[in-house]
DNA sequence: GATGAATGAGACTTCATTCAT
DNA sequence: AATGAATGAAGTCTCATTCAT
C-alpha cells in the first residue's frame, strides 16, 4: 500500500532515494520542505506541482496537506526558510574594512545568493513581493533584516560623519537592491550573466562617492597632489 | 459570473444602441485594445478576463481571437502601445538644465507614470520582464528606448567631462530604475504612497554626486578654506 | 472530438439519446436541467454528480459550469423549476366545495406531489430548508406561494365567519404541512407508503373541526337526540 | 488549521495538567461522548470534525476509533444519549390536568428542548430521520417513546370518550410534531425565534378541539343555555 | 467580419479511517 | 490503552481557446 505513487516520478533525482519510511512529524515536514525546495529550484514556481513534491518524498499528496494548509503556504515556508538560512550563513564582514568596502562585500554576497538560487529569488521577487499581504509575511521581516545590513553600515557612516545625511537611508537601500536586482534580471530570465565584481564595485562606489562627506578625503589620491602642493605653497608664503 | 437566474440576460440585444457596429479591421483592433487597457488597468493582469474585454466591446470572445492569437499577445500589445504613448508624450526636458536637474526631472516623470498606471506597470515588471522571451519583445525595445534617456544624459555628461566614466552607464541606469522601482513597490502593492519629489531628488543627487568628475569643483566650499588662505597670503605678498 | 465522454454512461437511460449536437444557450440550459432533474430523481442529491449530468447530456462538465456557477446552483435551479411547475400545474379546486373539502383536496395534491418526486422533495426538505440562506432563495418564495393556498382557504373561512380566528393561520399551515411531511417520512426514506386519502382526510378534518366556528351546527347530530324526544313529545301532546 | 508557523506547537505536551490520564474503557467512552456532544452543539454536524473531539479530549484521533467504529456511529451515540436524557428528565405532567392542558404542557416541553439544543435537533431531523436505516436505530425507538406521550394522552382521552376516534392517533401525533417542527425551522436555521407559549397553546387547541367528542361540553358555555332550556322543556312535557 | 457553444486538462483540496509502533 | 503518521479517493471548478455556422 506504500509507494503507489512510484513508477511515474520519471526524474531520477537524487532526492528520490530517501524517505519511503514513516517519519516523525518534524522529520516529515523537513523532508517535504527539502523536496519542495528542490522542485521549486528545478522547475520554478510557475510549474511547481504538489504532485512532484509528493513523488520525490514518496508520500501521498494528502500528507503534504497534513502539514501545509495550502500549496502557497508550503512555497512561502520554503522561501522563508531559505531566506533565514541565507541570513544565518551570511559571512561576517571584517570590521576593519572601510564603509565602501563593506558595502561592496555585502552586495557581492547578495549577488552570489541570487546566482545560486535564481528560482527562489524569482519567487520572492515576482510572487511574494507583489502580494498585498507581503508586509505581514515573515519574508518581509526577513528581507528587512537582510537589507538592514546596508542601512546599518550607512548609518554608522553617517554617525561618524563619514557620509552625509541628505538622502534618506531607505532610498539608498532601494538604490542598492534595486540596482542589483536590475543588473540581475537577464540572469534570472535565464539569458545572460552578470559580473559580481563589477556590479558590486560599481554600486558601492556610486553610493559611497555620492554620499561621502569629504569628497576630497574620500578620493584623496585624486586631489592629494594638488592640495599638498597648495598647502605647501600657502605655508611657505604664510610662514614668511 | 453570469446572472443565470435573472432570466433576462442577453435577450435585449437588439436594443443595444452602441453595439453590433461591424467595424473595420483596424477600428475593431483599436476598440479591443482600448477595452483591454481599461480592463487591465481596472482589474490587474491576474484578474484580466477575455470575457470582460468582449463584454466591454460588446463583441464575442471569438472576435478577439480573430485579431489576437492569444490573450497574452493582446496583453503584450496593450502594454507596448501604452509604453509607446508614454514615450511619445514624454515632456522634453529643457536643454538648459544641468545634468542633475535633467536626471531629476526625468525620474520624476517616471514616477508620475507609475503612479498613473500601476496596473500596467505591474504587468510589465512582473509578467513581461521575467518572460524568457522578454528580449525579443517590443516592450524590451521600448524600455531600452525609454531608459536610454538616462543613459544619454549621463553619456553627454561623461563626454563633456562633467562626470566620470568609471562606472558603466548601464549600471547607473539600473540604479536609477531599480531604485525608483523599489521605492514604488508599496504603492504598486496598493499599500502606501511615495513622494515623487523626494525620490527623484534623492536618486538624482546620489547618482550625480557619485559620478561628478570634479567633486572639488562641485563642492567648492570644501576647498574654499585653502584657497581663501592662499588668496589672503597672495594679497599680502602682492601688497608688498 | 465530440463524444469523448461516451462509452462510460453505463446506464442506458432514455435521456441518453438526445443532444450530442450544438445547442443554443437556452436549449442547452434546458437540456442540462432536464438531465440534472433526472439524475437527482434517480440518485438523490447526496449521490448527485456533475459527471453524470454531463454524461447524460453528452457534453463536458465544463459546459455545465458555463451555465451554472456551482453544482449547488444547478441543483437549486432544478428544484425551483420543478416547484414552479408543480404550482403551475396545480389543479384548480372547484370553488363550489366547502372549506374542509378544499383543504382535503389540496393536501391530497401535495401528497401526490411528494409521492411522485421523493428525491426532489427530500432535497428541498433536507438541504434547502436548512440552509441559512433559505429565506433569500426563490424556493422559499415558491414555497410561500404554494402553502399560501392553505392559508387563503382558511382566511376566507375566517372572514366568512365559518371558522374561528383564535389560532394564527401560519400555525395552522405548519400543522398541515408538518403533519403531511411527518406522515410521509417513511416513504421518503424508501420504506413504506402512506394513504393519500387517509392523511388528507384526517388532516383536513382535524384542522377544520378544530377551528369550526359553530360546532353545534357543524355537528347537528349531537343534538338530534334531544330534539327527537322533543318532537316526539310534541307530537304526542299535539295528538291529544 | 494547525499553526505550522509558530514552531511551538505540541512541544509542551508534558506540562498539560489535565491530559494523558489513561482512562478506563468506560471513562474514556464517556469523555469522548461529552466532548463530541459539545463539538456537535457548538459547530453543528456539518462542521463536526473528529479532530476537534480528539483535541478537546486531549487524545489522538486513533483513540476515538478504538471505541467508535465510525464518526457517524459516534454522532448517533451522542444523539441517542442526549435523547435518552431528555426523556429521562422529562417533567411529569400533573395527572390532574385536562387533556388539552397536558398536550400543551408536553408540546411546550418539546419546544424548550429544541430551543436548548438546536444542533442536536437538527442532526436528528436532517441526518438521522432521513437515513434508510433510521427505523433500526435506537433513536427511532427513543423517538417513538418520546412521542408516545402524546399518543398516550390522546388514547386515554379516546378511551374515556372525551375525544373521538375518527382520526388515527399517529396522524394526530404527526400534526403535533410536524407542526412544532415547522414552527421551529426559522430558529433552527439561526434566523428568528418562536413563541413557546403561542405554538404550544395553538397546537393543543386545534388538536383538542378538532377531536373533542362533545364539542358542546368542550365549549359548554356556547351551547349550555340552549341545551338546558331544551332539556327542561322536554322533561316538563315528558313528565306529564 | 462575427458568433458563441463547447471544450478539457488537471490542480487543488478534504478528512474519515487505518495500522505500525 | 494509546498514538499519530499516512492514506487516497474523489469531486469541483476555471477559463483560454477552438471551430462550425
Amino acid at each position: 500500500m506504500i509507494g503507489l505513487h512510484t513508477g511515474r516520478t520519471g526524474m531520477s533525482d537524487t532526492e528520490d532515494l530517501k524517505s519511503a519510511a514513516r517519519l516523525s512529524r518534524d522529520d516529515r515536514i523537513r523532508a517535504i520542505l527539502v523536496a519542495a525546495r528542490g522542485v521549486l529550484a528545478r522547475k520554478g514556481y510557475e510549474a511547481f506541482l504538489t504532485t512532484d513534491v509528493a513523488d520525490v518524498c514518496r508520500i501521498s499528496e494528502g500528507t503534504i496537506y497534513r502539514y501545509f494548509p495550502t500549496k502557497r503556504d508550503l512555497l512561502i515556508r520554503v522561501a522563508e526558510d531559505w531566506f533565514a538560512e541565507v541570513i544565518a550563513l551570511e559571512p561576517k564582514t571584517p570590521r576593519s574594512q572601510g564603509t565602501q568596502e563593506q558595502l561592496k562585500h555585502f552586495i557581492a554576497h547578495c549577488l552570489a545568493v541570487v546566482r545560486k538560487e535564481p528560482s527562489l529569488t524569482r519567487f520572492i521577487l515576482l510572487e511574494l513581493r507583489s502580494d498585498p499581504a507581503y508586509r505581514s509575511m515573515r519574508v518581509f521581516e526577513l528581507n528587512r533584516q537582510f537589507t538592514s545590513k546596508v542601512v546599518k553600515v550607512l548609518r554608522d557612516a553617517v554617525e561618524s560623519g563619514e557620509i552625509r545625511n541628505d538622502v534618506p537611508l531607505p532610498l539608498l537601500r532601494d538604490m542598492v537592491f534595486g540596482g542589483l536586482e536590475h543588473a540581475t534580471w537577464a540572469y534570472l530570465r535565464g539569458e545572460g550573466d552578470f559580473s559580481t565584481e563589477n556590479v558590486a564595485a560599481g554600486l558601492a562606489r556610486v553610493i559611497y562617492r555620492g554620499m561621502a562627506a569629504h569628497p576630497a578625503a574620500a578620493r584623496y589620491d585624486e586631489l592629494a597632489g594638488v592640495i599638498d602642493r597648495l598647502e605647501a605653497i600657502a605655508e611657505t608664503l604664510g610662514g614668511r
